[in-house]
DNA sequence: CGATGGTTTGACATCGGTCAACGCAGGTGG
DNA sequence: CCACCTGCGTTGACCGATGTCAAACCATCG
């Protein structure tokens, strides 16, 4: 861009440099510093943005390296034979993806931008070997992982919920929780993800996700503007996480 | 317990050896060997038997080990405030519990077996240790862990399905071929679990569960008996992983 | 032999899926 | 600048798969 290369390289290293990023602490750097810290930033390259539904890698291609979203938000899916598919994760600055690929070394998924989005790339193999000479690397890395996990398994409640409104309440929480991780407001959310998108994440139809945003709001719990969720009443919202659906809203029988 | 000490540690010691086992390929010591092998066979542990529906560990437990499956087989599961439980899996010999604890050095879940079994404990701090000096070990760590994340996801693609009938036939193909890796004959199926658990790990109730065994068993796709189940046609089984329910089985309208 | 808990079956109600139509916003081209 | 177009989102009417409630069945165990 600039004439002075020397000097723009520096600042553009510096300025993705993983001491110098705000997600340190939630990342594989943590714990991290001085020469170690130097020699992981040696192996993370930056990879230019990628555009939305552009795709980070596809199913079947090798593993190459694990991602860790820097800035903007991606999805995760597979898609089977009948071209039927499942989100398996909506990803946020700080989360890592790839790690199905390890098994095999091929991805078993499809990651894809759902906005413009910067990820740094952690060479596989060189991560491994730098883990060998860095144990408090090779911990957070088996850290990092642990959290996906956890991800994965709050994944797996919420669908295990069979109303339809619980899921989605299980859902706005959680991602209230990411927001605040990244000291963002846990009251605003902006969702990165379509209708339909958040509805395959929750096992639901779309029609059935816009009508419960639509009861939610009736029920003061949110006000909604498109992909701007306020959360108006995070008490009424942690209520329904839980609701045996004693039929707040529908109710018919008398008391 | 015996009189004659150190012959029989000799024995138990080499009955219990990674060398020794079968599940050798599928577990931590897969492409490791000669002294490498020693060094992870003296780190893990065995435990006496776990007998049914004891816990192995609890949530908020520390995490001391990770966990493999030599024999029998164990679920895990999170329960929440008001006892509500969403089994997250079941584990057959060879898969890896534990890793949910890494992030927090707290279990996350409960780990319940689902018969007397046996298992493996890997004391994770030594683990680690000899991962840094063992690069194929630190490589395989991860490979069973990224096994374990592709198990999730699998659970996940099933729990999105939104018919009954397509989560339990995937769920039987999936244990299906588990047997297959575990050398048992993948057409005979002796669940460990009851038909509350798995209606619970399927996100349905136990009636609906019962229901399809008995469907499935009349489109000739099964023999059930108890706990005892037979595929006879693989084929239709395979059909209704993905059936768009075209009511081939429930018509009663007559023609 | 009866008690107990898991399993199956039946009758019924309902939540959420399906189908259809409309509304709204943003983008494109005249 | 406006008009159209397209895709996403919302709303309504309807229906069926699955949850709920209840009872019977069955195997195991003391």
């Amino acid at each position: 861009m600039g004439s002075d290369v020397g000097q723009i390289l520096d600042i553009s290293r510096l300025r993705r440099s993983c001491g110098a990023c705000g997600l340190q602490q939630l990342c594989l750097p943590a714990a991290i510093a001085g020469e170690d810290l130097r020699r992981l930033d040696d192996i993370v390259q930056s990879k230019r943005p990628i555009d939305r539904s552009q795709a980070l890698f596809l199913p079947g291609s090798p593993l190459q390296a694990l991602y860790v979203v820097r800035s903007g938000s991606l999805k995760t899916f597979v898609t089977n034979e009948q071209g039927e598919t499942q989100i398996l994760g909506f990803h946020l600055p700080g989360e890592i993806l790839g790690l199905d690929a390890i098994s095999t070394d091929r991805h078993q998924c499809t990651a894809e931008a759902l906005e413009r989005t910067t990820v740094c790339e952690v060479p596989f193999s060189r991560l491994s070997q730098v883990a060998l000479q860095v144990p408090e690397l090779q911990r957070q890395l088996l850290r990092v992982i642990s959290r996906e996990v956890m991800r994965d398994h709050e994944h797996l409640v919420m669908m295990g919920r069979r109303h339809a409104q619980e899921r989605l309440a299980i859902f706005l929480k959680s991602l209230s929780g990411r927001y605040a991780r990244l000291k963002r407001d846990p009251a605003l959310l902006t969702l990165p993800m379509s209708r339909y998108e958040l509805a395959n994440y929750l096992g639901l139809v779309v029609e059935t996700v816009s009508r419960l945003f639509t009861r939610f709001q009736q029920m003061g719990v949110l006000e909604v503007r498109r992909k701007t969720i306020r959360i108006v009443d995070p008490r009424k919202l942690e209520a329904l996480c839980a609701e045996q659906h004693e039929g707040a809203g529908l109710a018919v029988r008398e008391a």
